[in-house]
DNA sequence: AGCACGCCGACT
DNA sequence: GTCGGCGTGCTC
């Protein structure tokens, strides 16, 4: 018999290989197979008496391995609409959604594993729900089999509570749950909520931080159905569930669903295409909903559940202030945001000062000519890190030393602009010198395990003041935090980027709502100088939905999403003639293609970032009001695209719905 | 993608 | 005289 397989390669072909007594029941395994002067692993696609290649040249499977189960029919389903979806290969979508170490040829030993710690578990105490709350439970309810739902609440409203509600039910019907969140940080809290709540019932969690042989483990528990729950970040949403019954999606909005290389794809997306095929429902939690996610709510195609009021009783939504940056940056930060500090500090109540850069300062420069420290191999500046004195590049990692005198016109005094996470925590360190501090950021948390270390020292009131970035604020619930305050929000006004108001409204609320989640009234303060710009009114009056509102007629009036569909063709390489021959004849094919009906076609344009690591960044842009015609443009486009000869130094990509262009 | 083959330029 | 650049083609 004849055996179908396919790789990770990319090609949109399977391979023949010869299998003695090869059945239809073997489809979806893993085989071992020969491969040019090696092996590879690979899945089996389909069985078959014939083959189209010529059988002298058919070799035979090396393996067939059992120990795991096949993928099934609902599994082929979603990675076959992944793969045309993204156009990407079948091949290279089926072994990615695969853990790794299910990717490699040696076989995963099922070792006895720890069941549970013995680490004292507290026991749960189940909240009476709101109102609020309970009316969402039992909208949510009334529909068996596929919906979508919007759950739209205020920070600290308790979508938590509602999901836990949820859960119960559909593992009470004997059903398994999908529960995605958008980082590996929101896993650690979730994960004791789970233990908690659910003490007889196996759960297991999947992100990238869990081993490689962990992780195959948990999948294989997913996959025979001895795991009842998932919680895991994107690339959980692939995991086999053979009794899926609800997926939830923990804020919906969150950019990190959409993955950023190989296959494309966005998780909240594929989620719900995976509800569908699965006829389950499906919760897209958010305080502040994606535009997309919005307009399919106010449409009717989702169903739309508010919770306005905060969960915890008599807790309210905290007060919000905006305050102008100090005239002097010399002088640090705001009198008013400095006194703030200090009340909170002799109530004993804990702040959050959130800054949305890392390091010392983002710019070296020289006043005397003009000079400003940049990466050699990104078009970006360095940015400053003063406790290591080095300098170092955000996006390709390259670091040099602090330079001693300006490289261009030899003065000695070089100057830092802007503040970063270091360079704050350092001026409250001077400003507050009883006030226990804490800096959180990518470069504080530098091995495994810190998080969870500083969540607890957080809760158990060790630390007074935060100074962190993102990292810090995305759903994290820390009870003692009454004062938040958002420094330099501004930048993301003037971003070329057209998401990026929406983003900064999304992070603003969420950082606004890490205050006052306890009994304590939460007090904010937002550092701008644009008080009048819309987005801070809305900001103001914790108005989400009259923001998106605005948001909606902006993008209605230029025509981006959520009122059209877009696709970019992203090439690098390192010389640009090269790239601009490339481009050339892509753009000629693009519009000899959308000829057929209602595709734009844009010009070239260098990338946001035109350089990165060394590499000249273009990008095309499709833009669609239909996305059947945008996909069937596509697949024509996408075809020709791959039979385009090219020096091997470029790369291209054809991204489907991208998040940034 | 990875790897082999193969055909033209500057070097021990 | 060779080493090696990368363009082309193939992998069942």
């Amino acid at each position: 018999m004849i055996v179908q397989v396919l790789l990770d390669l990319p090609l949109e072909q399977s391979f023949d290989f010869t299998m003695s007594e090869a059945t239809v029941a073997d489809i979806g395994y893993r085989v071992l197979v020969p491969w040019g002067k090696g092996q590879r692993v690979g899945v089996i696609r389909g069985v078959s008496e014939v083959s189209e290649h010529p059988p002298e040249k058919l070799k035979e499977v090396v393996t067939l391995w059992r120990d795991t189960g096949p993928l099934t029919p609902h599994d082929w389903k979603l990675l076959e609409f992944c793969s045309s979806y993204y156009h990407h290969p079948l091949g290279a979508t089926v072994l990615n959604s695969l853990p790794p170490a299910l990717r490699r040829p040696a076989g995963l030993k099922s070792a006895n594993r720890r069941r549970s710690s013995e680490k004292y578990v507290p026991e749960y105490v189940i909240p009476a729900l709101t109102p609020e709350q309970s009316q969402a439970l039992e909208c949510v309810t009334l529909h068996t089999g596929f919906r979508t739902h919007l759950l739209f609440g205020v920070t600290g409203s308790g979508k938590t509570e509602v999901y836990f509600h949820l859960i119960d039910r559909v593992l009470g019907q004997g059903k398994q749950v999908l529960l995605l969140v958008p980082e590996i940080n929101l896993t650690p809290q979730l994960e004791q909520r789970l233990e908690q709540r659910w003490k007889g019932v196996r759960w297991v969690s999947l992100h990238s931080g869990v081993s490689e042989k962990e992780r195959g483990l948990r999948w294989l528990e997913a996959q025979s159905g001895e795991a009842r729950i998932v919680l895991g970040t994107r690339l959980a949403v692939f995991t086999p569930l053979p009794d899926l019954g609800l997926i939830v999606v923990d804020e919906e909005h969150d950019a990190s669903y959409k993955q950023q290389e190989g296959l494309r794809y966005s998780a909240r997306d594929v989620a719900i295409v995976r509800a569908q095929q699965r006829n389950v429902p499906i919760i897209l939690g958010s305080a502040t909903p994606s535009l997309e996610t919005w307009d399919n709510a106010r449409r009717g195609r989702y169903d739309l559940h508010y919770l306005r009021h905060r969960a915890v009783a008599g807790a309210q939504l905290p007060t919000l202030r905006l305050v102008r940056p100090a005239q002097d940056i010399q002088d640090g930060l705001n009198p008013i945001i400095l006194q703030a500090l200090r009340e909170a500090l002799s109530r004993g109540e804990q702040s959050l000062v959130f800054i949305n850069r890392r390091g010392y300062a983002p710019v070296l420069y020289c006043p005397g000519c003009g000079w400003q420290a940049v990466c050699n191999r990104c078009s970006v500046r360095l940015v400053v890190h003063r406790r290591s004195q080095f300098l170092r590049c955000h996006h390709c990692g390259a670091q040099q030393p602090l330079p001693a005198y300006c490289p261009s016109c030899g003065n000695l005094h070089l100057e830092t602009r802007g503040e970063g996470t270091q360079k704050i925590e350092e001026w409250l360190v001077k400003q507050l010198p009883d006030a226990r501090l804490l800096r959180l950021d990518s470069d504080s948390l530098g091995r495994k395990g810190t998080w969870e270390e500083a969540r607890q020292r957080i809760l158990a009131r060790q630390v007074d003041i935060l100074v962190g970035t993102q990292l810090l604020v995305k759903g994290h619930d820390f009870p003692g935090l009454s004062l938040v305050i958002a420094l330099n929000a501004d930048q993301a006004l003037f971003s070329s980027d057209f998401r990026a108001t929406e983003r900064l409204f999304a992070q603003l609320i969420q950082v606004a709502g890490r205050a006052g989640r306890g009994a304590i009234r939460g007090e904010v303060w937002i550092e701008t100088e644009y008080a009048d710009h819309p987005l801070y009114h809305a900001l103001q009056n914790q108005d989400s939905e009259g923001f998106l509102q605005q948001e909606l007629e902006q993008r209605q009036q230029v025509g981006w999403p959520p009122y059209s569909y877009l696709a970019l063709l992203r090439v690098e390489a390192e010389k640009s003639e090269v790239i601009a021959e490339f481009l050339s004849k892509a753009h000629q094919q693009a519009r000899q293609f959308a000829a057929a009906g209602e595709i734009q076609v844009y010009d070239p344009v260098p990338a946001l970032m035109a350089r990165r690591a060394g590499l000249q960044r273009w990008q095309l842009l499709i833009q669609s009001n239909h996305r059947g015609n945008l996909q069937g443009f596509l697949t024509l486009w996408h075809s020709a695209l791959m039979n385009l000869r090219h020096p091997r130094e470029l790369h291209w990509i054809l991204e489907v719905d991208p998040l940034d262009c």
